[in-house]
DNA sequence: AATTGATTTAAACAAATGTTTAAAACAATT
DNA sequence: AATTGTTTTAAACATTTGTTTAAATCAATT
């Protein structure tokens, strides 16, 4: 099935390891399960990873390197409308962390290592967040009315952000509030083009607070 | 400190366990570190719990009441805005969720409740969130133009909550993200007075997009 | 003061878990 | 065929962890 086919034990067992950890978390998966799943002897661990927490690294990494390169965003040529880039932001941030059907372990995992860092993969982590906020923000500086302070612009970044993770880490409530054919509806695009709507009419009219205010 | 003052044994266990099962989650807490912190014997969990599962979902439910009557909603006197009910709404739920210093394990525990649902506490965690959810789409249904579907509205009601929860899962991000100055900045008024406005902003053009459509 | 029931304590138990070991099996090279 | 280095295996080890036990302590009542 998963992680039992011709590849070498190392891989096996990093796999095998992904896909528990992501489920239980590290305390929550012994080293003997992942080493059931990935058909390994007990020792195998220990030899190939030296021990537990190295080999929990490993399948982090693995799962960063993994995602990167399977939802990349486009790289845009220039002169490319700030609304069709916030569009193709928002479509390639939910592939990268919506649970559905196809979806691996590695975003599972990911989402966890952001939520709860393990000391070992704050750097790994975070680095990898930093660029990808710093380009959101860029193209909303683009959206937004001149004179829109950079913290308002990063209000607006977080909105976006927690929109599309919504359907992240609250999916077993979202099961749980919709009808199994109402939550199957939710397909990745259907939710980036309503988050997609929701924000930009909203960062349009960005500095319309102010202009009311003015008025007054 | 915490829990260690004059309170039942009972009492002082069940706070020592909310504490310690909202920073490490079930898995990563032991019993013995719940009764050191208690200042209880070893053998006092059982004898008060039974076992450390029945605990936890005690310690949930405490979380889940203490929360509750904490941060209630206010009951809005006949004919208040629609606008002035839902800055309020946001305003309770980001109390609800945020972390910051004045905030205790409870919003921890549950919020890992609904990341992770307990089999034991799947009901008490789902049960408490959907009237909240009602209560919520009641509010955007004024606030939307006629004629906008209940599927619309439901989105609506997850990009506003996404918002809110944002700041709680991704508070290690943001944590990182901003300096400590930015970080400290964004208290509860501020964060419930920017997703207002970003939310009002696009609910108030629910409809706008079907006129496009129309108009092409 | 004696009795009764509840609570606390120290010790022990059994199971689970991360890790190590030493021998066996395997694969490639000489 | 012998050798060498790598990988796999079963068993054991040392801790940790949840739970239990039986005695001791405490508190209230008779």
């Amino acid at each position: 099935m998963s992680a039992h086919d011709s590849d070498t034990t190392r891989e096996r067992i990093a796999d095998a390891a992904g896909e528990i950890f992501a489920d239980r978390g590290f305390d929550g998966t012994t080293v003997r399960d992942i080493c059931q799943r990935a058909g390994a002897n007990i020792a195998a661990v220990n030899y190939y990873f030296g021990d537990k927490k190295r080999l929990y690294v490993e399948a982090v990494v693995r799962a960063h390197r993994w995602r990167m390169e399977q939802f990349p965003l486009p790289d845009w040529p220039v002169g490319t409308p700030a609304e069709k880039k916030l569009a193709d932001f928002i479509t390639t941030f939910i592939r990268r962390v919506r649970i559905g059907p196809e979806i691996t372990w590695h975003t599972r995992l990911m989402m966890r290592e952001m939520a709860h860092p393990t000391d070992a993969c704050v750097e790994l982590a975070q680095s990898s967040i930093r660029p990808q906020f710093e380009i959101l923000l860029q193209i909303l500086r683009e959206l937004v009315p001149e004179g829109t302070t950079v913290d308002e612009l990063r209000l607006a970044a977080f909105s976006i952000v927690g929109q599309c993770l919504f359907y992240h880490f609250a999916d077993p409530v979202i099961r749980n509030l919709l009808t199994t054919e109402d939550y199957t509806s939710l397909d990745v695009q259907r939710l980036a083009e309503h988050i997609t709507e929701f924000s930009l009419k909203s960062v349009r009219h960005m500095a319309q607070h102010e202009r009311e205010e003015a008025l007054r």
